[in-house]
DNA sequence: ATAGTTACTGACTCATTGGTCATTAATCAA
DNA sequence: TTGATTAATGACCAATGAGTCAGTAACTAT
């Protein structure tokens, strides 16, 4: 009674196989990283690997919508149904938000779609649709909000809701390149940016 | 007296080949580049280019030295030699110094330090000595020289001038990604920031 | 048991490309 | 003019790695 070589396991293959291409991608990127690693990472053979993802790219899409789609949606979802002031949500939820994701493994997406967006205009189109239109639309809205209650003056951030979110960027790319060289407190830095944005556009200084 | 198939020009050939290098990484990143495509657009053949630059690696270190420099070092410059306050320098030579980086060629040089980054550590080791720290240092001494004036109030910008630069960072990497999905006025963007960070820290409201 | 199905393997192919080097030709000094 | 020097060429080699496929073994139904 040998233990078998190998099990037949259909459902969890793509899970398993995506996340090790993650992190394989993380670590490498995406052209430098090979399928034969990959699928050592995953414990499976490379054959197995292009019985579930077409080819190589295909799979590199894979992982950046699984990864990606349910971190947006569950801040939209909080934004929709929350019933705190525009202000509060922004100052408490929305600055959790931004100052967990550079810290959780998904800041290796933009390092990603960085360098291989220009290459795959399909994936960014998929990504600007499912995430960051839908993204910035919801931080508008909150910003609209607050500016119907009167708790903000208008402003051209009501325009600009990338400027919430911009240091976020900078600090996921910081975290992956100069990590080494100088360590940056990038929830002190987050946090210190809303807050300059909130004493811009709030009508009372409380 | 047929013309000469190739001129001997020892001078010139590095400088065109970068040039062509930083053309083709561009578009197509590192590794996604052939050298002998390098050596095409630069009007020479792939052994010249080895003739001048060890490999393909080399080269690549060779770009981002060459093309960052210089836009670094006129800031710096800048800073230390002008006559005007902290504030109006932000506001002016600063703002301007800033809106012109998404637009500048030199803009993909940031997703090629993204992509590359993590696989190069001598390289962006050298790069945070020579740009990073030098600059950040610069606008730290600026935003210090403002609070000793009594232009503006303490705040924790003055550990972190990165705030002042991270929209700029962020403006480049969406000229390059969702240009086409959606265009953003970077310039009103980045003069907005600039603005809602200086009302927060000066001292008096003009 | 056993035959049938299919998830899975891994050796192989073949196009691609970084890097070399023997050769050629532009330039220069005498 | 001619020989020496070296910038420049491009055919070539060796390695690499994406993608294939003939075969194998885990599971399943009977």
């Amino acid at each position: 009674m040998a233990k078998p070589r190998f099990q037949r396991r259909k459902e969890d293959r793509p899970a398993e196989i995506t996340a090790a291409a993650m992190s394989a991608f993380a670590e490498k990127g995406f052209a430098a990283t090979k399928v034969e690693d990959v699928a050592r990472r995953a414990g499976v053979s490379k054959g197995l690997l292009y019985l579930y993802f077409k080819t190589k790219e295909d799979l590199f899409k894979a992982v950046i919508r699984n990864f990606v789609s349910p971190k947006v949606d569950a801040l939209i979802e909080n934004i929709e149904t929350t019933d705190m002031t525009a202000g509060e949500f922004l100052a408490g939820p929305f600055l959790k938000f931004a100052q967990s994701i550079p810290k959780s493994p998904a800041r290796i997406l933009v390092r990603l779609l960085v360098s291989e967006g220009p290459r795959h205009p399909d994936l960014v189109a998929w990504y600007w649709e499912n995430v960051v239109s839908r993204g910035l639309e919801a931080l508008r809205t909150l910003l609209v909000k607050g500016v119907r209650s009167g708790e903000f003056r208008p402003s051209a951030l009501d325009n600009f809701p990338h400027l919430l979110v911009a240091p976020v960027v900078f600090s996921m790319l910081w975290k992956q390149l100069f990590e080494d060289q100088a360590t940056l407190d990038t929830d002190r830095m987050i946090a210190q940016h809303i807050e300059f944005v909130l004493d811009s556009i709030r009508t009372t200084s409380s």
